[in-house]
DNA sequence: AATATTTTTTAGTCTTGTCTAAAAATAATA
DNA sequence: TATTATTTTTAGACAAGACTAAAAAATATT
């Protein structure tokens, strides 16, 4: 098995990959990211490229290997799951949950994290419109459709926010809007992008702001 | 905060005084527990004195002081919630679920464990009668009541089994006892120490075996 | 009480992962 | 292209936690 470390590094490489949008990741980079010292990340890469997890050059810098790929991806995936678990059971606020699945997501057992999947239902998406890679290591893609970029008259649900502050969670309860609601979206309002939308059969209006937060999937 | 390490000594030490009913407990009870060598075991002893985790003395043996036993039960109260959370919520059996336990219960977080307390409902005991200390490091008395030691007509509930082996628990499915049930002794005979019971409004037999594995708590 | 045995501690080494400071390679600039 | 600046790597040190082998203390035995 891999260790703590070993598991942060091929996180944090395989994330730059990813967010650059670059196939080679640079030393400064990870270490930056990981807020360690570039000696320490070249040790820590000479490690990894050992145990072919990632393809390293001196002086040209890095990339996953697939089997490098499938660990970080099974870490991604812990984390999530854990998040998911900690917001949906144990009513934590999605802004709450990182640091803790920071810990989760190196406990080492197959068999936890697919039960804990099962329990939660299999979601494939984060509140925040993040995939949750599923067993295979399959990643959907990214929910990033939000409720103010969508036609007239599509029906559609409420799958994320992109702001979790306190007060737009509380607004959004008193709205009765929640995850996993459905919205039509009546009319939008020119002067102020402000929407009528029909939710719980009802009407009712929410301003730009709320619509430019809510991250919606439309529904066939 | 504690290393994980840190955590293990305290939690054998802790355990070994309990288990064993003695106040002082020497290094090499300590090492053979934690598979370690006596060497080791010293330098941690020093290391916890340090730190006023324990009262230590060259050559005479530790105990763990007031801070170090507060730590001790924290970490089982948590390896306990989280064995109960994997039973109950994740259908693991019991024997299967120790070693996950053991790295989920260094996860640093109060208000997580707490939750899960509060999503559990609060257990006091697990399945094997240990009880869960509570969030101030209170601990309930061991459940030791077998059914085979109760009198007749004694209304009790089913809150735990001393054997969690697979044949056992799927025995008591058949026979529809679960945690939880509410059981009546109807009779007792002599000859081979079977029992009648009354479970869920119906009359059924069990053998002494099966009796003398499950915990219960009589109902006032 | 003197010796033998067991237990515990010390001294020194190893591994993992980190760091600083200096050297080497690469990239940028005049 | 020569020089400067930046990035990366090496070398050597350190802390945590474990180990082995040897020394010291405590117990047991004759």
């Amino acid at each position: 098995m891999f260790s703590q470390s070993e598991e942060n590094y091929l996180k944090a490489i395989y994330r730059l990959e990813l967010d650059l949008n670059e196939s080679i990741i640079n030393t400064n980079l990870i270490a930056e990211k990981l807020e360690t010292k570039a000696s320490s990340v070249t040790d820590m890469l000479k490690k990894l490229a050992q145990k072919d997890l990632v393809n390293y050059q001196k002086y040209k810098g890095v990339s996953v290997t697939k089997k490098g790929k499938s660990i970080a991806l099974s870490i991604v995936r812990k984390h999530r799951l854990w998040e998911f678990f900690m917001v949906e059971k144990l009513n934590f606020k999605w802004d709450e949950v990182h640091d803790v699945a920071e810990q989760l997501e190196h406990i080492k057992s197959e068999e936890l994290v697919n039960r804990l999947d099962a329990f939660l239902d299999f979601p494939t998406h984060d509140p925040h419109g993040d995939p949750i890679p599923d067993k295979d290591g399959k990643v959907s893609l990214r929910h990033t459709l939000v409720l103010s970029n969508i036609p007239l008259k599509t029906i559609c649900k409420v799958v994320g926010v992109k702001d979790s502050s306190n007060s737009f969670l509380k607004y959004l309860e008193k709205l009765k809007i929640s995850l996993g609601s459905i919205i039509t979206i009546i009319n939008k309002e020119e002067f102020d992008n402000s929407l009528i939308i029909e939710i719980n059969n009802i009407e009712i209006n929410i301003s730009n702001q709320i619509a430019n937060n809510l991250i919606i999937a439309k529904i066939n």
